[in-house]
DNA sequence: ACGAAACGAGAATATCATTCTCATTATGAG
DNA sequence: CTCATAATGAGAATGATATTCTCGTTTCGT
């Protein structure tokens, strides 16, 4: 977990004012590019210095926002978190938070962007281990499978618990939050097809969206079973995805 | 933050212990079995009688709150309606209303299990216009991925909309209302099997539950698909179901 | 050090679900 | 038919939250 206290310096940018959160890899410098007929330079760099600092604080309370609700989730394992327990938390104002973020619906996107994002990091360097195509795509099955269950003891799960509620008024913005993850499964389904081993006149990007959604949904609709029937197992949804359950 | 809708007094018509909506037409006659020993049979025919006309009134009272709630639902093509508008719309009461239910999540389930419970019928009777097993199946599993797109123009759409958010708080129930949907796949499912047609050492029943929550599920998320790619069809699902990605 | 922009505290609003109160009405026994 | 009682309707009250607003205070850049 990346909680931290007070002064967090982890730096993550966001922009405030478009509501966009931006993943930190994808960070640009500055605009900057104002026509240079407009203003003298010196004036455009003495203005740019002047935002990068208020840039950096900004940056900075935001993170402390996303650390403050990243600890109360993972400290009562639930994902429902009042606006004003998160500013407790960490120690700012309601007015920060409205300045920072749009609503809490875009607090819930960036934890769950970030989540994703580094899972697919992770599940992407665990496929790594793996020779064949096909097997690498196996291990990324099963370890989003098990990264997606509402898990109650796991450490780092995915917050895949809110976006259903996302899902319903967001829906384009959960979108967004699945991509990184979807780049994994069509990078991983993209090998698996240069090899060969992909069924004839399938697409891999179709394959990979398909395969991701089913992964990400069984886990967490198999997650709350009762007891009678056995959940899902990561290698049945596997075996699932991959031969389906025609006989040849 | 305290519970809010925990346990209440099962004296509702509905929704007595479990929070199980029964559909009307679903319904038995009354109680009555108690023993014959304890009270005179007139006394218990009497209250019978009362307890009857009561009961019908009842249900014309839930029949109008579920109509009306239908009504908002199909009218403005969004499941985010306040109790207040279904009250008003039904020209009821909001006490009525909590009389009549637990509250608006057990509405949403009854709903919910009602249009499920439709489609589960409508599905197998066009199913059982085909043959063969499998196309048996795949008939049910495109209408199904068709029934459970969140459809703007469509007559009578699978309210799949809500089934996320109940899958949050009440994941038991929502499983009582995919029953009927699961039991028409499990059907179909096990006569693919019997005719052979199921790959070998697979387990009907969690075949079928697999291929019904990934035709919805995927259903659900490519419906609200930007126009960057072409959404997925019921064809490329079928296929994925059955077949799954992997070459021979 | 000064003026402007940013910030914090927290009161004020707004929206809903859910409960509660009270007056009215329908029911059914006698 | 009449009365007591239970059911019902109208709608105010409550409670939980998200979101906005107001107003001093702090901080920053010059």
């Amino acid at each position: 977990m990346v909680g931290k206290w007070e002064d967090s310096p982890a730096i993550r940018p966001y922009s405030p004012v478009q509501c966009t959160y931006v993943h930190p890899t994808r960070q640009r410098a500055i605009p900057a590019v104002t026509g240079p007929s407009e203003e003298p330079a010196w004036k455009q760099r003495a203005v740019e210095r002047s935002i990068r600092t208020a840039k950096l604080r900004a940056e900075q309370r935001v993170q402390r926002f996303l650390d403050a609700a990243q600890a109360i989730i993972t400290e009562k394992g639930s994902t429902d978190f009042t606006v004003q327990e998160v500013v407790d938390r960490s120690k700012q104002s309601l007015r920060s938070f409205y300045l920072q973020f749009d609503g809490k619906h875009e607090l819930l996107l960036a934890l769950f962007e970030d989540a994703l994002s580094r899972s697919a990091d992770q599940i992407r360097a665990a496929a790594a281990g793996e020779k064949k195509p096909l097997d690498q795509l196996r291990v990324a099955v099963e370890l989003l499978f098990e990264s997606s269950r509402p898990d109650p003891t796991a450490q780092r799960p995915l917050f895949t618990d809110f976006a259903p509620q996302l899902l319903l008024t967001h829906p384009a913005e959960v979108k967004v939050a699945h991509a990184p993850m979807l780049a994994l499964f069509t990078e991983l389904m993209e090998k698996v097809h240069a090899e060969g081993s992909l069924r004839e006149g399938l697409n891999p990007k179709r394959m990979a969206a398909m395969t991701m959604q089913t992964v990400m949904f069984i886990a967490q609709s198999s997650g709350g079973d009762d007891s009678t029937t056995r959940p899902i197992t990561a290698d049945e949804v596997w075996n699932f995805c991959s031969q389906g359950f025609a006989a040849a």
